[in-house]
DNA sequence: CGTGCCAGGTGCCAT
DNA sequence: ATGGCACTTGGCACG
């Protein structure tokens, strides 16, 4: 890896075309090629970059970064070196996530019912013309359920559900195929669109599906 | 600006929790408190971070990163520091872009005939309950018309439009009101949803807008 | 390869 | 604060 600290102009065409004025940026050229420019502020996304693989040239006092199979170009004029400095930094593991999408999925897989009805699940990631139901459930009565699982369901889940809804009933077995959006928490918006549409909505907390926590239980209910 | 490079293991906890085993890191400590961790590979995204600003504390070797408002903590546990270079960077002006969705609208609202038929602008951003439409025009029958415009035009743009033309259309004096989606490009699928919701779709080519270069012309035709 | 979809998405701007 | 949405979205998994 190599660090930069430099007075420099960047321009960037591409999709698009950026300029970034003079002034001083650090410069991460990674050994995957990527190139990110960074500012002392304005947190985690860079300024300008190039994601690798690419090529580069130095022309003078100009880096010119090139993507292997597109027209995008990265020009990075360098004005005056503050700092430059290569680190070895040798292989390095991956990094191990818990808590997204994909782990509330398995667990609701694995009991279906803790979206508060008797299910029974039939096939995760089940292929639609139009992309993967969730979860594909039949209920006490033998009727399908389609389940949409979400960290956060906002309107753009209730459509991505009523589009899968309106191929699965395309089939006369399933005509009758209800659905189910399920997420750790609903946008009021989501849940009246869904309501709309004969949607329910399931919340589910990933503590409780653990069994790390009891559900809240109804006082005097 | 705070540049380190260590030897390290970071642990976040927040919306999800995520361990990043020991290996050498860059840790970047930005001005406005945000703190990013990158590898030498893996491209534009740090493998941890917390965008400012935050309050950082340093138990001995141990670098503990905490929200203003929120339960999100970041901790980093210092094994080996290889470099620690604090750089003044100054102020810095912003960046400047040029060729996004927002040039796009501005150069269609200017002359949107150019989306191949005759079209007066009424009014940009028009407000309805699930969100702004883009453009809304009327055609030469004095039909309204309803546009919707996007880098890429999508199966999720198409959505987009018809959520918006169901709204529209409650209203009787523009229950006739039609559908246009202009982008720059339009996938196949999208096309496809858009042709059975009866929604046009218009290529448009943001150099042909700003008359540097003439549209395509059909020979023989 | 393209196509779809998640992301600790982030950032921007509206009400 | 919350919502809606663009982003050089990036990144991954699957057909």
């Amino acid at each position: 890896m190599r660090l930069l600290v430099a007075r420099c102009e960047v321009r960037y065409s591409g999709r698009l075309t950026a300029i970034l004025p003079e002034a001083v940026r650090l410069l991460i050229l990674k050994a995957d090629g990527s190139v990110l420019i960074h500012d002392d502020a304005g947190g985690y996304k860079p300024l300008n970059w190039m994601t690798g693989p690419t090529f580069m040239e130095e022309l003078g006092d100009v880096l010119v970064v090139r993507k292997a199979k597109a027209e995008d170009t990265l020009e990075i004029r360098l004005v005056e070196v503050l700092s430059d400095v290569v680190q070895d930094m040798g292989e390095s593991a991956a990094l191990q996530k818990d808590g997204v999408e994909r782990d509330l999925q398995e667990l609701l897989a694995a009991s279906p019912s803790a979206l508060g009805e008797a299910l029974t699940l039939v096939k995760r990631e089940w292929a639609t013309e139009v992309g993967p139901v969730d979860l594909m459930c039949k209920d006490d009565d033998g009727e399908w359920v389609a389940v949409e699982i979400k960290r956060v369901g906002t309107i753009e889940a209730v459509e991505q559900l009523t589009r899968y809804l309106g191929f699965i009933r395309e089939d006369p077995a399933k005509a009758g195929c209800r659905g189910v959006l399920a997420a750790q928490s609903i946008k009021p918006q989501a849940v009246a669109l869904a309501e709309s549409r004969e949607i329910r909505c399931a919340e589910v907390d990933l503590a409780v599906l653990r069994g790390e926590r009891e559900p809240d239980l109804t006082l005097f209910g």
